[in-house]
DNA sequence: TGTACATCAGTGAACGCGCGTTCACTGATGTAC
DNA sequence: TGTACATCAGTGAACGCGCGTTCACTGATGTAC
């Protein structure tokens, strides 16, 4: 590979980084394409020799940030008992520091809303994503509980998950943040313990 | 009160009616006033005789729709046995219809990631509108719930809540949509059920 | 009651700005002889 | 190895557009005599 190409390869590296970053912090609409260029030490004018359009950018940067979050969701959780993994999961997500900490965090908050708008063209790779998230959660779950299946145990926790980090992030700075955040992870726990545990 | 005045309350009105209607369709950036407008009967220039900024509009616009939905959310309740009102509620809000008939219905799913992200000017009123919602909702529920408080349990539920619909809306048009709502609602129906139900 | 003036809700064009996208151009790297 | 040409990643200005906000103006309504 010469240098060129090389060069190319890194531009482009730097760009969906920078565009990750920006979307987690901004979301889709406030990760302009200029904005994103600059983060990325590039100007605007040579965005369109690496992506067809923001569409393919935005896409781009959901994959690739959703898959980071899986990473770390669920790493290292072959050190938990069994019974324990999806409340290691939930405390990890629903946490203060991955409220605060954003760049490396989950970019749902900051895209759904828009998806449900105005930008309904990243239905189907939010879906995707979604959908991925939920079946990893549920090889963590027992096989029902309480005449719950694993697959909707797993849906709806990733609803709650999702919505209590969306609330606590849009109320950040304020004593109903924490209190959202806490009353998550309790909910979760009682849907996720098994009844002996009570 | 004479009639420019009357006519004056009624555009008023009819602003912020228009407003609210296009805040939950588009969310905040979604709704601008030169549409807002438009939509009121009424040309962009006027609007500043009615509303300050908007902001000013937004914030009051999100505070009438969130009225609008504990309206319809607790109406009627009293009809039914106190141990089903939590269920009850779960279900209007989780359902098809409320996904697919936005107008009336819930603004939080287009407008809470735009307050966690580039709109974080209408973070208090917000807070106090969810609020508002979980503290109606804890006066349906038992006093605890497997060492869970009442409280607490409103709060997860609105989290729970929220955040299905807003997945459900996002994904409109796909299957994972009505999974989601289904999912959250068992879910629910899991935190909210007393022991002896199960 | 009729006339002259004051008020003010609403109009529509303009402002400065940022958006996604296009494009002629630059200059370093790569290739051919 | 050295020179002449080709390639192409990246630049920066421009495009048409929509945004929130401002403002001089219009014309119907209200008030005073």
């Amino acid at each position: 590979m010469n240098a060129k190409t090389e060069q190319k390869r890194r531009s482009h590296s730097a760009i969906l980084e920078s565009a990750s970053t920006l979307l987690r912090q901004r979301g889709i609409a406030g990760a302009s394409v200029a904005d994103v260029m600059k983060a990325a030490g590039l100007t605007v004018g040579g965005f369109y020799a690496h992506f067809s359009s923001k569409k393919e950018l935005i896409d781009d940067a959901l994959r690739r940030t959703t898959r980071e979050l899986r990473e770390r969701l669920f790493a290292r959780l072959e050190q938990k008992p069994a019974e324990d993994r999806a409340e290691v999961v939930l405390k990890r997500y629903l946490s203060a520091a991955h409220r605060d900490e954003i760049a490396p965090g989950c970019p749902l908050p900051a895209v759904v809303g828009e998806v449900g708008t105005t930008a309904r063209e990243h239905r189907d790779v939010l879906g995707e994503q979604i959908d991925a998230i939920a079946t990893e959660l549920a090889a963590h779950l027992p096989p029902a509980r309480l005449g719950v299946r694993r697959r909707h145990l797993a849906v709806g926790l990733v609803a709650l998950m999702y919505g209590g980090l969306s609330l606590a992030r849009a109320l950040r700075g304020t004593a109903l943040s924490d209190e959202v955040l806490e009353a998550c992870r309790a909910l979760g726990r009682l849907a996720t313990r098994t009844e002996t545990d009570a």
